[in-house]
DNA sequence: CCCGGCCATGACAACGTTGTCCAGGCTCTA
DNA sequence: TAGAGCCTGGACAACGTTGTCATGGCCGGG
């Protein structure tokens, strides 16, 4: 192991420590600060003889290019951020790496912020981005008012929302099927024979969960099954009263033979529950889980492609980047059913 | 909904699209430039009535502090860097939000970057983040040579490693007890009875990988059973080739009773082998996976606390901007076995 | 009534880089 | 050999902010 560098070797100095500029790596080889810069960006119009003294005088010094200064003078800061509700959330890892990929290929670097689903936390977090200046926003929203974005948008921010649409102002917005994908799982529920149908998913605020209830009630009114107000339960994520909702819905002299559940949080707390339960219970839940295939029964969920919604939204970031897109439009993304056996037990009653 | 903004009507000129500057805002406040800089700062020596006309140019004008000209300024960014290898990953997900909690109570930014365990790649992410001037780095490092960043360290970049030690430089590490924890999951095993027992990790060239093979070497060691080749897959992680590595060892004469795997994404393949075998062959992974406890068996594990190792990682961090750490130490956070049934089975042989 | 001192305010330089523009030396051609 | 044109290189301003310092007005005390 080398010599050990203590912090306290630190030479003290100007404020970034004591890193060269180009205008000491231009003392340094005898040469202008402009020919500097020409070889540090790999402009043309340097003999190679001169190149080989700034190169050696970058190496010496071991100068590194202040890309503060950079943005500064050029106006682009190469660098999105991305707003979303929780990145410990296994839904949101794979999009923000979908969104770094996308980013990365453009030569942007990726800021990320927590809102931790509170409208104020957000604003706070897309308002000192747009102070750092980043050329983009991929915002999934908490709130559901985004007038506060306007001036920024007019300034030239590329905007675009993922997973929910923005909240009074018109914007690009990347969403899954949220309704047909609940539609789909519930009428998969009816086809196996099921009417007394359990619906358990977050507060209808959140364009979402809004969405995936309208799907079931869509579902239920096909079929013709007039929905019982005990059947469902919203606004509910956290496992204690996730559990008691479940619970509620499968007790009484009309238990629900089967139950959907809006998100991957929901879900995995009522497979507990369910796992407890003397009684088959059918399940089929929005948003994929890992190793829902090796449960028993596997889960049938309704995925959406998390990865897909962050690389469509990206891209999209870009394109307004180029000046290619102008019109805010409005994708949707396909979900999908995957079977694996818990949303195709029969009704047990 | 209001009126749509078409990004067809955002103002030519500069280049920001057409942001107010704090010039802008004194013009149109009829007072100087250093007075608009004093409110936007909060500074003291201005009047009520002159900051009432300021705030109202800023509202009129839209103007937002440019952060990046700021930093040039100030000389610090206020944001770190994270270089982790994939965000997608279900164990960087909760670090990175943990780093990311500690930033914003330190009123700084997180920047991510995925290296995709390329050392290249970290190297060049590791150097843009430092050419953005973040004020300091928490890097999982995917290569094992990291002087690179001594220029970096001695200009004042706060550097941690976590989960991997640094490779050829002396710098702060924070570290879950691999080999401890390894060494104890192994020893678990061998308690309940269990002799050929196997390993499938990663590249021993990965640091963790390394010490958890050297856990359950000694582990084994302890209890004086000679390891055999064929019980030892090492490098490999893909689902693939996990998978033939543990039908290996599954088959031929004397096949392993018990399997131990390096880490989550090998022991969720094994989970899915070994739900395929008639066999009951135990098992014990590292790192905890999600709905381990509802799978049959149960999946024991040794499980390291993502969390705290960023959170532990950061407060290094940002003590060390403050000033107040100074040698490099090597922090090891203990692992926790978790029984749930599969690492309590006998063996079967 | 005058002077010292304080307070609000503003002019100016500086942060480190890049874009513009100009100068000087070279080559090539007539 | 002179002039045109090209190529290399440097001086200078500008990006938007903050730190330093100067200025001018006002107040209070002697």
């Amino acid at each position: 192991m080398p010599e050990t560098i203590r912090r306290a070797d630190r030479l003290p100095g100007n404020r970034y420590g004591n890193r060269p500029t180009m205008k000491d790596v231009a003392a340094r080889a005898g040469v202008g600060l402009k020919t500097v810069s020409r070889v540090v960006n790999g402009e043309p119009g340097v003999t190679p003889e001169t190149e080989q003294r700034v190169q050696d005088a970058i190496a010496a010094l071991g100068f590194r290019r202040n890309d503060s200064a950079r943005v500064l003078r050029k106006g682009r800061t190469a660098s999105i951020g991305l707003v979303l509700e929780d990145l410990a959330d296994p839904f949101y890892g794979p999009l923000s790496r979908a969104v770094e990929e996308v980013a990365r290929a453009h030569g942007a670097l990726l800021i990320n912020g927590s809102s931790a689903e509170d409208p104020e936390r957000e604003q706070e977090l897309v308002l000192t981005l747009c102070a750092r200046r980043v050329d983009g926003l991929v915002v999934i929203p908490a709130g559901d008012d985004h007038r506060y974005l306007e001036p920024e948008i007019r300034a030239g921010v590329a905007t675009v929302f993922v997973d929910r649409p923005a909240g009074k102002i018109d914007a690009d917005v990347v969403l899954s099927d949220n309704y047909g994908g609940a539609r789909g799982g519930v009428a998969h529920l009816i086809a196996h024979g099921h009417r007394r149908i359990g619906f358990i998913g977050d507060m209808p605020r959140i364009h979402t969960a809004a969405e995936r209830l309208r799907g079931y009630r869509a579902a239920m009114e096909d079929a013709g099954i007039p929905v019982e107000d005990a059947w469902m339960s919203l606004g509910v994520t956290d496992p204690g009263r996730v559990r008691r909702a479940a619970e509620g819905m499968l007790s009484g002299p009309a238990p629900v033979t089967a139950i959907f559940t809006g998100n991957n949080r929901v879900t995995v707390t009522v497979v507990r529950v369910l796992a407890e339960q003397s009684r088959r219970v059918a399940l089929v839940g929005f948003d994929d889980i890992e190793l829902a295939d090796l449960l028993q029964p596997g889960v049938t969920v309704v995925a959406q492609d998390a990865a897909a919604l962050g690389r469509t939204a990206a891209e999209r970031l870009f394109r307004q980047l180029d000046g290619s897109l102008v019109v805010p439009e409005r994708i949707e993304l396909p979900t999908r059913l995957i079977t694996r056996g818990s949303g195709e037990l029969p009704p047990a009653d």
